[in-house]
DNA sequence: GTTGCTTTGTGAAACAAATTCATAATATTC
DNA sequence: GAATATTATGAATTTGTTTCACAAAGCAAC
């Protein structure tokens, strides 16, 4: 037996049109069309599922198992169509974010509570991407969107800017580097360096800072959590390198230095990356300018 | 957008043979017809189905939702396969009843009692045949079987005798009547019948008694149910006519009198009327099986 | 009944669609 | 960088659906 979708929708409209022949018009076939078809159901089901004995032919025990199953049937069909034809417009969509900067959940959070108000439709998610390589996951289209502060030149990948931002020292006020103005490279010899639990090319202080330089910190600590991190540094347990953004509400508590990285301002810039053919999609586009918008008004406070 | 269960099939099988060519296995296709017919569906709902940038080729976003849906929507169409195997094979069906003689609950519903433990797939209901032609329904297939004492010559029409009974007659201990050992047409002349809300053609006593004799009684009181008949009857309210056993409980009181109608024996059969086509069904044969062997129980007491 | 109207069924022809075949193009693997 | 596996493509073929023209069968009104 091989059901398609046409018999039920031919079922239900004979039902409805009450007849062959205003089905048949319903539809735009001709009644002869609909004869040859429900004649090869009945075949395929092997009853008949419609009475003759009467005139304008009706449904039969059978046939009336049929349209309820119909009738349960096709709406979710139709459902379906509407879901794609709500794709197709970009009304809705997913947006699945990969971040490979683990801070970025402070302005990340806020500007996803503006987007899923605007586009409540489209299905948002975030996951840390720390345990996998973000960019490849993009093209196997795992997700839609990956912050990174660290453009490739990869072919069907486009890396949006979102804005710039500062990597910034922060310490204890106790700390003997609170007398620098600017902190350099070499100041990290004899400090222990909190930093997140990523690869040493995924943190700004060694990229921008210490590799170059070949300095080496007394000691490294891993640790998640930017709150614990502060914790630390607040005790004077160690120092850490944070963007400047996180470091908003400390720069004002007595019990912090924050200092800028030298020499030279160090400035890096945070990119959201798609692919090529999903930035004109309006609901991605938006999420952009929101997170361009917000993380600015996010830095001045 | 036109969709069809050949497309959701397809981007079931796909994702779970993990790939289009295993997935033409599976379903018994060459791998070309399988891409034509995907390209084919993503040319209908206007964007990829699935990536190809990784070789066994994977489902998109917008695939997985179309896989959700395959998965709710495909289980739903199983079912109705089954369900309509099962009708084909005789296991399951439609079995409603029409009766146009109305004592006939007594028996009838023993017999459904039995009837439904043997077959429960089969949907079962009763409807009393008053107030419509129960035998056009059956033509109509509104019911599929009609109790009946009237067998009538009709194409398509099989009437399957179920057993016969007697047409009694029944009135109060202290009724004069009571003196007489066979009840004749002229014994009603002074009498109250009491007899079902129905037409005379379908009341035995008329049938097969007073309408031949010519006779009218002196007073006829419609009343629909068995037990207040038997009420007034015992109260000499009047009296009636009913099936042998029906009165089988009140042979044995005191306050009754029960008496053959004669001139001569008069022996009605009744009679299970199907379409004719329906005869051979198991279920149908099984239940007219029940009917006669449970009837005749009944009747021996 | 029987006449006219409406509805459904049927077979051949036309048409549309899906499938196959053969082969090219493209990843993946070792 | 072969060798292998996977997917894409276009023309030919097969299959299935629809139409056309007409027959058959109810239904209704006279």
């Amino acid at each position: 037996m091989y059901l398609e979708l046409r018999h039920l929708r031919t079922i239900r409209a004979i039902h409805q049109a009450g007849g062959l022949a205003r089905a048949a018009d319903m539809m735009n076939m001709t009644q002869s069309a609909l004869s040859h078809q429900v004649a090869g159901l009945e075949a395929q089901v092997g009853m008949e599922l419609f009475v003759r004995r009467s005139k304008p032919m009706t449904l039969s025990a059978a046939g009336i198992r049929m349209l309820r199953a119909a009738d349960r049937i096709l709406p979710e069909v139709s459902a379906l169509e509407e879901e794609f034809r709500a794709l197709q417009s970009g009304k809705t969509g997913r947006l699945h974010i990969a971040i490979e900067c683990h801070a970025c959940f402070d302005w990340l959070f806020p500007v996803l509570e503006l987007f899923r108000h605007a586009w409540p439709e489209v299905d948002v998610d975030i996951r840390a991407g720390l345990a996998f390589d973000a960019l490849p996951a993009l093209n196997r289209e795992e997700v839609d969107l990956v912050i990174s502060s660290n453009p490739v030149d990869l072919p069907g990948i486009t890396f949006n800017p979102l804005f710039d931002y500062h990597p910034m020292f922060v310490g204890a006020a106790a700390n003997p580097l609170a007398a620098k103005s600017v902190i350099v490279a070499e100041d990290f010899r004899d400090q222990t360096l909190i930093t997140y639990p990523v690869t040493r090319d995924k943190l700004d202080v060694f990229t921008e800072l210490l590799t170059p330089a070949r300095v080496e910190p007394r000691a490294h600590r891993p640790v998640e959590l930017t709150a614990v991190i502060l914790m630390l540094v607040g005790s004077n347990r160690g120092v850490s390198v944070l963007p400047d953004w996180v470091l908003r509400d400390v720069k004002s508590n007595a019990d912090y230095i924050t200092r800028p990285l030298g020499p030279g301002t160090i400035t890096k810039r945070l990119n959201g990356a798609t692919r090529s053919e999903d930035s004109a999609k309006p609901y991605i586009a938006h999420f952009l300018k929101l997170a361009r918008s917000e993380a600015v008004k996010l830095q001045r406070g």
